[in-house]
DNA sequence: AATCATTTGTCCGTATGTATT
DNA sequence: GAATACATACGGACAAATGAT
């Protein structure tokens, strides 16, 4: 009869600390699909249970996985398996929702929120006389339902009159173009950094204390060339890689 | 008499908590270019000195610079005004001493260690049959002396047999590779993530805890298309920001 | 609308083995 | 060997968020 590994119990004194020994079982349970990414693992209580351990050992094996970025615990729920990261390409088209569901996912955008705001250094990029209003746009995106960024846009005010309404309806920055008459747009510059997550971030992106935000400062132009977009994406780092197409 | 901002003293109960205040100040006087780039800010016993408060309100102050990255404390040594982040391109010419010198910078490159290792992974990347033996090299790259980047990189053995040699010369894989023949080569694919440094790498990059680092993972080829190099490098993500062309 | 069970997060402990000084 | 420090493991209580009833 061949060994159930699940029901393996835990190596006492075999010079590997418990917390470490389950951190792997279920690390190798995850890489091996018995726990597919998105679904919810067995609550700590099952596990403490099942390894015949403290919960709090168990808490700690999860944390070395949530460390790793292999699953991710929402209190009241319980702990969830990541998804592997999206590749997301930074070329000239900029999709969102193109990118996302060339990966299989859902796509999804959420306006958090719109101003007329007054700000020299979009401006200056846009290529715009200093003082311009600007629409300034606060964005959500999704995918699968988990958040994968955050993003700032800044438009020409002038031009763009009622482009939240459309954003509202489809969360979708394309469409909102498209119903301003813009069939086609493109990156123009790129620069991409990273830093911790602050709070706000770690909030709206659901994201332990600690970890990295990917920030994305692009300018997007139209057919023609001309600046239309400032926008500035933090990506949950966890959560994507930029691919960067030669 | 004009006002001599630097003596101004600090506003006991103005609302403004002293530290603010100093925070401020400093960072003003960084901004101004009163204390230029790299250049060492007065030390903590002379800056408590000018403000007349205590010696915690300027570490304070201090730390609050540092969290934002506008200074890097050294143990031992003092602190230091941190350069403004180095643009570094990612297109598909790949030459570190070049992008550095470009930005007006004196580039460097230490050579950490050399090993033979059997490693599917990049093996795989390379397009080489499994099990194939690889030199791998570990660098610490850096900008005006300071650290800008760690870097792994793996090469197929037989092909690059005695390449740190070279390396260990001129720190520079570049000129390495031309030693061997190998004038151009070129990124094929590059993707890009970020997460907090671990502790190796806050030491060898002279990072404060808790601060990201931008891996870039990339396979570089030589003229003829043929993968040479795997390459994966965590830069400090204070010091540099990536600029992608389209 | 209010209550309740479930689940993770945080805190207070105690005991024990291991490594260092 | 003794003293010390540290990591490991466990026990229990309660807070906080969630989802269902």
């Amino acid at each position: 009869m061949p060994i159930d590994l699940d029901r393996l119990p835990v190596d006492r004194g075999s010079g590997v600390s418990l917390w470490r020994q389950i951190a792997e079982r279920i690390e190798s349970e995850i890489t091996t699909g018995a726990f597919p990414p998105s679904s919810q693992l067995p609550s700590e209580s099952e596990l403490t249970e099942r390894f015949g351990v403290n919960r709090h050992t168990v808490r700690r094996a999860l944390a070395v996985l949530a460390e790793k970025g292999l699953v991710r615990a929402v209190k009241g729920r319980g702990s969830f398996v990541e998804e592997a990261p999206l590749p997301y390409p930074i070329g000239r088209r900029v999709r969102f929702s193109e990118n996302v569901m060339a990966a299989g996912r859902a796509p999804r955008g959420r306006l958090l929120g719109v101003a007329t705001v007054v700000d020299a250094e979009p401006t200056r990029r846009l290529g715009l006389p200093p003082r311009t209003p600007l629409l300034r746009i606060e964005m959500v995106s999704s995918a699968n339902g988990v958040p994968l960024s955050r993003s700032t846009s800044w438009f020409e005010k002038a031009r763009f009159e009622g482009l939240e309404a459309e954003l509202q309806r489809t969360g979708s920055v394309s469409r909102a173009f498209a119903a301003h008459g813009i069939a086609d747009y493109a990156r123009l510059e790129t620069a991409i950094s990273a830093r911790p997550a602050d709070p706000a971030e770690q909030d709206l992106l659901e994201l332990p204390p600690g970890r990295a935000v990917l920030v994305v400062d692009a300018v997007n132009a139209d057919a023609e060339g001309r600046p239309i977009q400032v926008q500035r994406t933090r990506f949950a780092a966890d959560r994507v890689h930029l691919v960067v197409k030669s």
